[in-house]
DNA sequence: GAATAACCGAGACGGTACGTCCAGTCTTGAA
DNA sequence: TTCAAGACTGGACGTACCGTCTCGGTTATTC
């Protein structure tokens, strides 16, 4: 993915520059976008506020993105990645009980705006919805699937456990209440759903 | 909602219809969001696109509805109405089942693209959800929770049954896998949920 | 002249009304569109905006008259009927002298710039511009002629006089200078085209 | 006025073109304009005719011209800058008499009709008639001053001329008739025009 | 230490759709 | 039959962005 290897100072580090690219424009970029999504929700955003806004010409953006979605991924994959890594302290329930919260309060967050905001262009756009998922939603998931196999492993969950729908049964009521209900996803919530899920033997909280 | 009301001949029936609308030009125009919708996606249905194809003045859809998600919200409304009705046999557990059962097709079909586009539009549009809630998600939510409660009452529930928390538990599952994870919604996979949320004194299919 | 001939109460008095037409309606739209010409300027001059102020409906402007020109039209000849008829005093010279002044005058005034609004658009559709000659430019260059005339009959003028190019050179500068160039159209500016165009034995002032 | 400097290659040449504009698409704009205008009148030029038959995009036009009547005013002024300069050869008179009468023949053709129609429009919009003057009239006349001033100076006209008046009495009949009467402007006309206001001395043709 | 090649800002360009205004036609119900 | 009211088709308005395309200017290697 061009638009994301050269992390800062990577691209420079080994196989010389593919093409010196301005880093300043592309955190311009991403900010820009991150700010107007905020600032004016999806509509708001497009290439040429972008690129307003940072300063940049629009045939920049297009020179690395293909599109301004692709621009929000960018920032999502950069976020999630600092935010969203599910835990791994030995207890498979535990991991689980802090990723829900954390992915709560994620989605209630600037960042996670962004996550439904791409979810919900997704439903309008079947090219980006593949993009998304082999951006975003694909890793995550395999990530996600990868502490429930762990608590298998190690005997903490029954070894019949159906793994796609547990995460299922886990993650939907919390996508459920931000994109369709519109209630408040509080710890309290996503705990229950543990302990509802997981079973009773789940239940004490840490 | 002026553009709802008076469905079949009971504007005419008594209440003198105060300024006679062309109900033909109103279905030409839903059928043909509709239409584009299947055909082209949520970003393929413009205003211009379903006057052209319903053979109607642009005006004529300004005059009735504020914008497209408007004219896809009263689809919704009337496909919803005929198909996803909670049913009431007297038993809530089957209802339960045959409700969701219901909802994974719906979904699937032509009828269900629609729901998921709006809630997809919904993540970009604040006032739009709003409207949104307002005409179908509160509405529907109603219905759902009547039927969970009346389960309650009956004595087949606990009577300690969390009823929204019950019910994110239930529709999360499915609309996650519709919206996000693009997977399958099987009879299977909502039996199971029911099994698994309502408990296993349910878990007999009809 | 259908939309001429009932002037007030006239159709009533004789023959049967031949269909009952509601003077007031008609007077409230030619009042305004005179105003909304004078306040907004033609442009501002528009069938719905004719209806809307004078509080009739659409469909009534259209059903006695075929344009918005044509109501002004009637205003014009309604005003100029008035203002505009050429003097008979017995002196042709002191007849064209007053005219002149007459002419200056109107077309300073509201009901002056009906006139060279409908000139103007005159020049932009041929169809109006033959209407236009027909119910006023034809008979009020008839009547200009005719007082000219009398000054041939007379021996005030000469007999060798050419009455349209002597017309031209009356009317011209003065309708050059409110349509052309702009600039004020005196007392002082008619008289003295009079006196070169006459000859200086038209000179002394009445 | 920005559309018009560029002339040729000038800009190129040492001004560094701060943003070069397209040319050609200037070029096929005016055309258009003038085309329309000639086949269909003055209601018939729109934007958007003017766009498809240059073969140019709306905004193109927008971006250099505030109006249809922009449009035709840089037509009119290139074409009159090549048509409508009043001549200088020495006989003040001679120069009014052929200046007259090009005039009329500028008139009566598809250029002159641009000029007509401006003059129509500037009575209905006065901020247009504002710009019509800066651009055209203004310069035309001081243009037609200075022809006046000549004879002037020379002894030709008599040093008590009015010059404004003069040319009022001259142009004013010819526009009269093409604006007001419709009678055609034959050189015997404008002769004679030039004949009556300049005085017998000036009989003599060329 | 030039030459050169990709970058970058700026923004003109052909387009599509927007939401609005008005034209001119029509239909309805009251007077 | 006229009238007020107003819905209807239709066309143009002027605006916002789209994605493509030059322009000159600026770096930063590469010869």
């Amino acid at each position: 993915m061009a638009q994301q290897t050269d992390t800062t100072a990577q691209g420079a580090a080994k196989g010389r520059a593919p093409h010196r690219r301005n880093e300043q424009a592309r955190i311009a970029v991403l900010h820009a976008a991150d700010d107007l999504l905020a600032e004016r929700g999806f509509a708001g955003v497009t290439i040429e506020g972008i690129a307003a806004r940072a300063g940049v010409a629009k045939q920049t953006i297009y020179r690395w993105w293909p599109s301004k979605v692709d621009v929000l991924l960018d920032t999502l994959v950069e976020d999630a990645h600092g935010q969203l890594v599910p835990p791994d302290t030995g207890s498979a329930v535990d991991d689980v009980r802090h990723y829900l919260r954390n992915l709560a309060q994620f989605i209630g967050e600037d960042a996670g705006k962004v996550l439904l905001a791409l979810i919900g262009e997704a439903q309008h756009d079947a090219a980006m919805a593949e993009t998304f998922h082999a951006r975003y939603l694909g890793p995550q998931r395999d990530a996600e699937r990868a502490m429930l196999a762990r608590g298998v492993v190690s005997g903490e969950l029954p070894p019949d456990t159906d793994v796609d729908q547990t995460l299922d049964a886990l993650c939907g009521p919390v996508f459920y209440r931000a994109l369709v209900t519109g209630g408040p996803v509080t710890p309290e919530f996503t705990d229950r759903l543990v302990t509802e899920v997981l079973g009773p033997g789940a239940t004490q909280p840490k």
